[in-house]
RNA sequence: GGGCGGUUAACUCAGCGGUAGAGUGCCACCUUCACACGGUGGAAGCCACUGGUUCGAUCCCAGUACCGCCCACCA
């Protein structure tokens, strides 16, 4: 016994935890995470030839409980037509079926252990059984615990042939009392303490290259997830730890499973996000971003990137993310570069990217434009006025509502509905537009609605999208009345010249009453564009930017998920996407920003375009000219639409000139993303890597929920709501956590209430669950189609549950450390029902792993990990074993200490995917 | 205005055409025996509402209410 020696701390506990393990595992060397053989757990967990199980004798199917959801093949979707069933029909007959077979399953096992077991065993073991099959749920425990030597001495009289394996009665009370394969006391910590661990394991992960990319071309299963790269210099959020936590384990899974597996790592420039920051910090040394000049400011960002850039890929290390960080990308490198440049040639060759004088979405504060989808439309409280405009002739005059006064200086026209009475005399005559003495004339269009306001719309086809397209038809002149700044400028009349048009509003009502050109004024809901970084709202502005035409795209884009090639779970997924692409509008894609990708075009003086790969190549088609490049810089997303190519060092030479991680990793197998950039980014993804490279991006996507706070509000800086993983993970007292949310606010006002919500919700801090414990949490959240309610008190359920395994390791440790353990073939081993039992629930549990997996139903794996090991494992057979252990003879101890370690190695392993440390 | 999702125990959520489940919380008891971050036992639900299909509906269908989200040009 001196191997059972009380271990010298965690340290050594694992150590040996670890030596125990091994000797039990044919392939596999010491590391969990190292275990490439093709053997599955299943195949490595599934006992050797000699252990016979329950599952075994009755029919191989039945350790998959519910059958497989036959795989859906690409035609069977609503678009094939023709069906002879409906899907849920099928699915119901498919159902029935498999209830069917599922109960007549079940009825076997129940039959099989009752003829083959139940005879030889005896009562005591019989409610074992019992339990097994799910109808006494309490009873055996108490029998264990309570009466070991009395209850069950008095049971196993009965017997009457006493199996081999149970003991005798006298064994029973002898061996019972002293409890001998127990070391009296053991220092070792009673209580899983993740710190340590954690910070042990994952640096000799990545030391030793388990994470690194499979490259084996004759291994033709590969697996593949793209992480979606999180900003530069973002830090980490309960999205990114939720988001990552399912892509560790699908890797970690298929890994485990024998795939060549590449989780590819990055970060992304994020443009605006990242100007912005670097900006701010401007700021606060007291310089202006506008006092330095274009290259300074880049090499600013540059250092900021080097200086935080890191800050996220530590933090992921930190939640066990197993990615392969040699192959770390960003989306500025070098060679990712050129493929953004090489791409826009391309599409401009293939005239799907011109230039254009638009109305597009200005933000005034970045001095930039922003696509549709960097706005944010929402209603707020504001207020309708009425205003006269006379008629030219002074017969009278006309009034039409509108919700932006100010933008009257611009007005190209005034329009009615053509078949509206009341108005139809005046169509085509002039009217004379306030403040500025021009006269306008009264036009109809179909567009505007009798019914609301006065039927009358003045139209500023310059400062409004509807407007413009009124404008188009009626071929009217476009006024812009705006600065960048969004203040009034030339074209304005010069009493206004140089307002905010806030302000300028303002003045502009006031001396349209002094005028009595106001007739009323009321409150109105309205809907506000916002850009989602500034919050600004945005001015509609004419401006000369580059479009990209999403049209022929989107019909990549629509085919690909339409043909199941790209497939989305859930499936309810596939109509907004299909809607969104069916609507499409042309995306604009440059951007008045320093920092990002350049937009490859020159110009020369006389303004001539050309669109070429470098410098050089657009002075050779210029025939030598002088040349200046176009200032703007690509949207972000243009960069990151590429990722799922241009990590893998995709070349235009493709296919002729690849490489293997090329060759295995595209398309890459599962995208795992929230619903809120399936437009910004997945959509455009698939539509460009199609157009690209002939492929899809991924097979899969895995479309997840937001991580809310408790409340199930967004967790958001200003609210003070946010929880950081890492202080999930390390624990925090609750001054820190107040500090921490209080400090960098918008508005400091906020910072008292957020300080007093805090210390309500949060009266102790937060104590340190471990990376484990929250990733466990995650993992049965994670339930599909749903947000997430993120609860502390969840999370401490599972850091409870790490402790029981913990405290389980430690039993089978002092139970067979030292000990034999039924490896050597010679020695016999005997194993019980109990055993047997426990063995055919894992392999259940595994089928149901395997299963979770298949359907991305990460919740349903936590939950058969959760009953695995505390019910099944811990409750009912650690107490069996214990009795087994004091009251057997050596064959069954062997057996019971073979089945301990055994299970616990293959518990682990299961497990390991979403508990890796 | 269109579309989607939700409504199950006190809370957070699973689930399923046939006895309603888990975690947390709550109540009682239990410190020798891996684990008090534990054990045993217990209370707790008109499965939102109304109809329909069915032998049977929390589940399927239709509608209603409330909540949430996405899209959309009503000045």
């Amino acid at each position: 016994m001196s191997e059972s020696s009380p271990p010298k701390d965690a340290k050594d506990f694992i150590d040996r935890a670890d030596a125990l393990l091994q000797r039990h595992r044919h392939t596999a060397p010491l590391d969990k995470t190292l275990i490439k053989a093709h053997q599955t757990t299943v195949a490595d967990a599934t006992p050797a030839v000699d252990i016979p199980t329950l599952t075994d004798v009755v029919v191989e199917g039945e350790v998959i409980p519910r059958t497989e959801p036959a795989p859906k093949p690409a035609d069977a979707r609503p678009s094939s037509g023709g069906a002879v069933m409906s899907s849920v029909q099928a699915q119901n007959i498919e159902h029935e079926a498999h209830l069917k077979t599922r109960r007549s399953l079940n009825d076997q096992i129940a039959k099989v252990v009752e003829e083959r077991y139940l005879p030889e065993i005896g009562e005591a073991l019989e409610k074992a059984i019992s339990r097994a099959t799910g109808e006494i749920q309490s009873s055996i425990a108490d029998l264990v615990r309570i009466s070991v030597a009395e209850s069950l001495q008095a049971q196993f009289r009965q017997l009457q042939p006493p199996a081999a394996e149970t003991p005798t009665p006298s064994g029973i009370i002898r061996d019972a009392a002293p409890a001998p394969h127990l070391p009296e006391q053991m220092d070792l910590p009673k209580s899983f303490e993740p710190a340590a661990i954690e910070s042990r394991w994952y640096p000799i992960w990545e030391k030793n290259g388990y994470f690194k990319a499979g490259l084996d071309i004759a291994n033709n299963k590969a697996y593949c997830i793209q992480l979606p790269p999180p900003n530069v210099t973002g830090v980490l959020h309960m999205g990114h730890a939720f988001n990552q936590t399912i892509m560790d384990g699908l890797t970690r899974y298929h890994r485990m499973c024998g795939y060549n597996t590449l989780w590819q790592p990055g970060t992304d420039h994020a443009g605006i996000a990242t100007e912005m920051v670097v900006t701010r910090q401007l700021e606060q040394l007291g310089q202006s971003r506008n006092e330095i000049s274009r290259d300074e400011f880049i090499k600013k960002v540059w250092e900021w990137k080097e200086h935080s850039g890191s800050t996220i890929t530590r933090q992921m290390r930190r939640l066990g993310a197993s990615c392969d960080w040699e192959r770390e990308r960003f989306t500025m490198d070098e060679s990712l570069a050129k493929l953004v440049t090489h791409t826009f040639v391309k599409l401009h060759r293939d005239g799907l990217i011109y230039r254009g004088m638009r109305l597009s979405n200005w933000d005034p504060v970045l001095h930039t434009v922003i696509s549709d989808l960097e706005v944010q439309s929402e209603e707020e409280d504001g207020k309708l006025w009425q205003i006269r405009y006379p008629l030219a002739d002074g017969s009278g005059h006309l009034t039409v509502a509108t919700t932006r006064p100010e933008t009257l200086l611009g007005d190209a026209a005034v329009a009615v509905h053509p078949e509206d009475e009341r108005y139809s005399g005046l169509i085509g005559r002039q009217v004379t537009l306030p403040l500025t003495g021009r006269t306008i004339p009264v036009i109809a269009d179909e567009y505007v609605d009798k019914s609301f306001g006065t039927g009358c719309v003045k139209i500023t086809p310059a400062h409004d999208f509807n407007d413009y397209q009124v404008g188009l038809r009626h071929n009217l002149p476009q006024l812009n009345i705006f600065t960048l700044d969004a203040a009034l400028n030339e074209n304005a009349p010069e009493k206004y010249r140089g307002l905010d048009r806030y302000v300028a509003r303002e003045h502009i009502i006031a001396d349209l009453k002094a005028q009595g050109l106001l007739e009323s004024e009321k409150p109105h809901r309205m809907v506000v564009p916002r850009g989602d970084r500034t919050g600004v709202v945005i001015e509609p502005m004419l401006t000369s930017q580059w479009f990209v035409k999403m049209e022929p795209l989107a019909q990549l884009g629509l085919k690909a998920v339409q043909s199941g090639e790209v497939q989305l779970f859930p499936e309810q997924w596939i109509n907004t996407y299909i809607h969104w692409l069916n609507n499409i509008q042309d995306w604009c894609i440059s951007r008045q920003l320093w920092w990002g990708h350049r937009v490859p075009v020159w110009y020369d003086d006389a303004g001539n375009v050309y669109v070429a790969h470098d410098e050089a190549e657009a002075v050779r088609q210029s025939g030598g000219k002088t040349l200046h490049q176009d200032p703007d810089v690509l949207d972000t997303w243009f960069s990151s639409q590429l990722w799922c190519f241009s990590t893998l060092d995709w070349t235009p030479e493709w296919p002729k000139k690849s490489n293997p991680s090329l060759d295995l990793y595209l398309p890459s197998s599962v995208l795992v993303t929230g619903f809120d950039i399936i437009f910004f980014w997945v959509a455009r993804m698939v539509m460009i890597t199609k157009y690209m490279t002939g492929k899809v991006p991924f097979r899969h996507v895995y479309v997840h929920g937001l991580v809310r706070d408790a409340e199930g509000q967004k967790m958001s800086k200003s609210k003070g709501n946010t929880l950081d993983p890492l202080d999930l993970i390390d624990g925090i007292d609750l001054d820190s956590l107040v500090a921490k949310r209080t400090s960098g606010l918008m508005n400091p006002k906020q910072a008292e209430d957020i300080a007093k919500r805090t210390r309500v919700e949060f009266p102790d801090g937060i104590p340190a669950y471990g990376t484990d414990a929250l990733r466990f949490t995650f993992a049965s959240l994670a339930s599909l189609g749903r947000d997430i309610k993120f609860d502390q008190k969840r999370c401490e359920g599972y850091r409870n549950f790490c402790n029981k395994l913990w405290n389980a390791t430690r039993f089978v440790l002092m139970n067979c450390e030292g000990k034999d353990t039924g490896l050597d073939a010679s020695a016999p081993v005997q194993l019980s029902t109990a055993d047997r039992w426990l063995i055919s629930r894992l392999q259940r549990a595994e089928a149901e792993a395997h299963q979770a997996y298949r359907e991305y139903r990460f919740d349903n794996l936590a939950r058969t990990i959760y009953v695995l090991v505390w019910d099944e494992y811990c409750d009912w057979y650690l107490e069996l074993a214990k009795v087994q252990l004091a009251a057997g003879g050596d064959e069954q101890c062997r057996g019971t200490r073979r089945t301990l370690v055994r299970v616990l190695d293959t518990i682990l392993r299961l497990a390991h995917p979403i508990i890796p440390f």
